[in-house]
DNA sequence: TTTTAGATATCGCGA
DNA sequence: TCGCGATGTCTAAAA
């Protein structure tokens, strides 16, 4: 591999914006390790197109043959090998509380570690095409709408969404174990226990609205109602739902925050 | 943006293996555009770090300001938009039905649609640092230990790991809503249903098998025995699984794949 | 196509 | 740190 050469006759290193740090052509081991060795704990985000092994051991144990493979290493210690298929990565690594660089057998193994779980990543870089140091900035402003938040909040402004004459007493109750989405009160002044998914509810959307109602039933006297408010339900959650007495309300998910309103700021 | 003279006087463009097609450094959006629709439908995977705008809608909306972010497209259409930190993009699109590059107001604009859902990811590329075309193969060879599959058929070849003298009727026994990962009868001949969990068992795994128990007592006579087998349990599902008459048994999850035998063949 | 259950889920929040 | 629940969850398998 004549990679010295093309690393030094054509190095892409001018770095005309502040992102881009620094980027190798087909580097040595030797050449790849002092690069990842200066850029691994420099708070930057680099990535490297090349034939790796990966050996992963943790919660579960896995290994891949060598491939063809693109790994992704954030300023958080995060740790990413994608191959040419779907979002998700063929290994991974969240957080890693020690990372390093070695030079084994010729080649550069990286080694990701965390603890809590106890996870190791292993990764031995077989040939590099390209590795490349970025700077990426911090978050930008992200805006999510459609959240079960803040459809939560809506329907907490406008109970009357699920049924007229609602009024809310709270929201996030806790109730032994985990929190009631919405606790009210209907018309005939029953307690009302209010369960929100954001898109279609299945049945353990339901058992999870039984479980509430049951803890609230003990806790105070009277009749205690059960409501499932989703945009949509599976069949059958609907029939589980009508069988242990909940009811389903049909609420839209999105209260219509037009395209209008985020393109012009957008595009 | 001087992109254009640099993007010719060092191109990295000799690919020494296979893998590295095409990279350009700072290119103009006239040449990335060209780039772009050149490599989009060549079974590739392009990555493409830069200042972009996000802009999704589908199940829900989002918006992400112009911010530092690494692009990813791979062959299958899937493309992800990464910020500087996690292993997840901060926007997204598992699969793409219909892609495209466009000139808009000077700038390159991403356009991903899927339907079913029907979402759509429109990336504004404000400037770009780096884009590289890669040919990333087929899948290499992937193993994977420790799946909650592979924990079930070890313990239905060997159900004394649970609890001597059991016997394992079946496997994934359909009883109404869901299934009993297994089912058994002890010494003793009553039935026994097992849930298995190859991590951490939540209370929401012993609802699961609670609401089994209850199926199943409905269908017997006799007494019917619950069991939660797990590697672990959380302190209030233990005590959640104990009033209601259930029992926790712990099993190892990883039947012991050494790492001596995954070892060598690796490293 | 719909529904279900698993995942090395990840991620963020609250106690 | 642990437990819990949402996620634009994604993904594959089964009905």
């Amino acid at each position: 591999m004549d990679s010295a050469a093309c690393a030094l006759c054509c190095p892409a290193r001018a770095a005309h914006l502040p992102m881009l740090i620094d980027s190798l052509t087909h580097p040595t081991p030797d050449a790849l390790l002092t690069f990842l060795r200066a850029q691994l704990h420099a708070r930057v985000t680099l990535h490297l197109a090349g034939e790796v092994e990966v050996l992963y051991a943790g919660r579960a144990t896995s290994m891949a043959e060598a491939g063809d493979r693109l790994l992704l290493l954030k300023p958080d210690g995060s740790l990413q090998v994608h191959g040419p298929r779907g979002v998700k990565p063929v290994n991974w690594q969240p957080r890693t509380d020690h990372l390093s660089a070695e030079l084994e057998d010729g080649c550069v193994v990286l080694h990701a570690e965390r603890r809590s779980p106890a996870e190791v990543v292993r990764v031995r870089v077989i040939g590099c095409a390209q590795v490349t140091a970025l700077h990426l900035g911090d978050e930008a402003l992200f805006l999510l709408q459609g959240s079960e938040a803040q459809m939560q909040a809506a329907l907490a402004r406008t109970p009357d969404l699920i049924e007229p004459g609602l009024s809310v007493l709270n929201r996030e109750l806790l109730v032994g174990v985990g929190g009631i989405d919405l606790y009210a009160r209907d018309a005939q002044g029953r307690f009302v226990v209010v369960e929100l998914k954001r898109g279609k509810a299945g049945h353990e959307a339901v058992h999870q609205l039984a479980r509430y109602v049951q803890a609230v039933r003990e806790q105070v006297p009277g009749t205690v109602r059960g409501i499932l408010a989703a945009p949509d339900i599976t069949v059958p959650a609907l029939k589980v739902a009508q069988a242990a007495g909940l009811e389903y309300v049909k609420v839209e998910a999105l209260p219509q925050v037009p395209e209008e309103a985020l393109q012009p700021t957008l595009f």
